[in-house]
Order: C-alpha cells, then sequence, then structure tokens
DNA sequence: GCCAACGTTGGC
DNA sequence: GCCAACGTTGGC
C-alpha cells in the first residue's frame, strides 16, 4: 500500500465536487506529464491512499483524503478530437495517457500550504521542495501519518 | 544529442 | 497578472 498526493484545482474538481459525484469517484483524466502518468499506470494500486490536494487557488492544501478506487486504464479523452486534453498522437491501439479512478474517502478541514511548510517534519515532502510542480507525487508513510495527526 | 524557444504549472 | 521553475518541441 502506497500514499500518494494528487492535485487538483478547485475551479476543476474540488473536494465537494468529488463528494457530489456519483460514487464520489473521479477519472483523473486529463495528466499530460510522463512521470505523472507513470506513477498512475506503472505503480498505483486500488487501495492506496491519496492526498487530495487543492492547486491554482487562493488557499492551496490539502483538502481531503481520498483512495484509488480503479487502476489505470487509458484516459479517454486523448482519443476525443473535441476534448482539450486530445493527444492526435495517441490512438486505442497505442495509448499515451492513462488515469486511475479516485474516490472520496472523507473531507478534512484545509491544511494550508503555509500549514504545511511550517512543520520541519514536512520540509522533506516532495510537493513543498522549490519549483515543484509534479501533480502527482508519493508521500512517505511517515509524512502521511504526520499529516494525519494534524487533522 | 544539444539547446533555444516556447508552453505550462502554480504560488503569490 | 506576474514570473520562477520546469517540461517539451524541433531545428541543427
Amino acid at each position: 500500500m502506497r500514499y500518494w498526493l494528487m492535485k487538483s484545482e478547485p475551479s476543476d474538481c474540488s473536494i465537494d465536487d468529488l463528494a457530489a459525484l456519483p460514487g464520489q469517484a473521479v477519472a483523473w483524466y486529463g495528466v499530460r506529464n510522463y512521470q505523472a502518468r507513470n506513477f498512475m499506470r506503472d505503480q498505483m494500486k486500488v487501495g492506496d491512499h491519496v492526498l487530495f490536494y487543492h492547486s491554482n487557488c487562493a488557499e492551496p492544501g490539502i483538502a481531503g483524503l481520498a483512495e484509488v478506487s480503479r487502476l489505470s486504464y487509458p484516459d479517454q479523452t486523448q482519443f476525443d478530437s473535441k476534448n482539450k486534453y486530445f493527444d492526435p498522437k495517441a490512438t486505442p491501439e497505442t495509448p499515451r495517457w492513462f488515469n486511475v479512478d479516485v474516490k472520496l474517502v472523507k473531507k478534512t478541514r484545509l491544511v494550508s500550504l503555509k500549514e504545511l511548510r511550517s512543520h520541519p517534519e514536512l520540509e522533506r515532502m516532495r510537493t513543498l521542495q522549490k519549483g515543484n510542480r509534479l501533480s502527482i507525487t508519493p508521500v512517505d508513510p511517515r509524512e502521511w501519518e504526520f499529516i494525519l495527526s494534524l487533522l
């Protein structure tokens, strides 16, 4: 069982949006970064734990807990020429992009980026490193436990 | 294989 | 809206 942090723009899908979806689950489509894709395609398993993070918004931070609810499969948006995530180089025979499904475990208080940065226990967290832009990052089990203790 | 130009991310 | 950091593209 592994731990991950996944960024979502709340204007696109917030923790409340996730809670309102059927099954409280969402296909994590639209990732167009190879490292993040590889995490989903090669490493994520059903039941893996996820920190649901709000990015690119007024109050960035951890907004809830989630889990992987479906193993990776081809991201359907890459095949749809009308979709903004369309990839002309991808075909159903040779898909380029993959996504897992993620389902809500629970909404939590907002643990802000500022608060996360205030804890020395988390200073090595991947997503807090300078210049980090990866939308999916592994979380160390000790970091996971520490964050749970803050909730 | 190098690297300049360009595009994107995401905090502020 | 700004801009630092990083990833991708494509000419050579």
